[in-house]
DNA sequence: CAGGATCCCCCAAGATACTG
DNA sequence: CAGTATCTTGGGGGATCCTG
């Protein structure tokens, strides 16, 4: 954990990885109450289309933390729940969301002092979530 | 925490959009051990080049989460630290760091598996860290 | 309702080169 | 060594249409 740590350390990098793209955090998120059916999640979730949703959930299958099941009821039924692995993972996401509610609005404050004076910035929320 | 919960509940949201990022949480994650220069930090990280280096901190400095000190010696030094918000978060990364140490085997494991037979595929680590 | 297939756009991130 | 300026690209992610 000296010189080149991080490069040796993929592993560490691993997880970032698996967090650092817009959805897969907010749909392991919206899987916390328990199983659910893709409608569901995407009116859980909001402003996110069908087909980036099932992309997500697909990735995150592929990675072992969602798991998909189909029921073969008269009209198809599929739901989607946390594996274990997940389960373990979705604790620091837990984590992470309550932290954005203790620092969130500390966050807010940085961005507008470190933006110029405009004067009608503040951001209820809605659209502007400014930069990554 | 109903119906539309997620789009209402942007604060959380934005903390995942922090960590949306290939660098965010890396760069964070390399200034755990106290003020770092650039170099220092592209050495300690490793495949990053200065101009998204530069780019990463800034936009965490942005966001509150680093503080950038510019020593006035003869040979410009920069410094770049964690300010008390950024440690709190921090906190949560390493926790994620941590998680990934713990279950990283896993994840590699359900990647292998649900890929294709392909024989030689293990990756112990360095180029291949396949998808999202 | 689930989720493929297509088309398209945009920008994060890489490479390279230059300044103080 | 710190940082900026350009140029380029890959692919994530949006929109739309179509199927079982």
């Amino acid at each position: 954990m000296t010189t080149d740590a991080f490069l040796a350390d993929c592993r560490a990098r691993l997880a970032f990885d698996l967090l650092s793209n817009t959805w897969n955090a907010v749909v392991l998120w919206a899987l916390r109450d328990g199983p659910s059916r893709p409608v569901e999640l995407r009116e859980r979730i909001g402003g996110i289309s069908s087909k980036v949703l099932t992309e997500t959930l697909r990735r995150l299958q592929f990675n072992g933390l969602v798991d998909r099941q189909v029921h073969p009821d008269a009209p198809k039924r599929v739901e989607y729940r946390l594996t274990a692995l997940g389960g373990t993972l979705l604790v620091h996401i837990d984590a992470v969301g309550a932290w954005a509610f203790e620092y969130g609005d500390a966050v807010l404050a940085a961005q507008e002092a470190a933006s110029p004076p405009g004067p009608q910035s503040l951001s209820s929320c809605s659209q502007d979530r400014p930069m990554a």
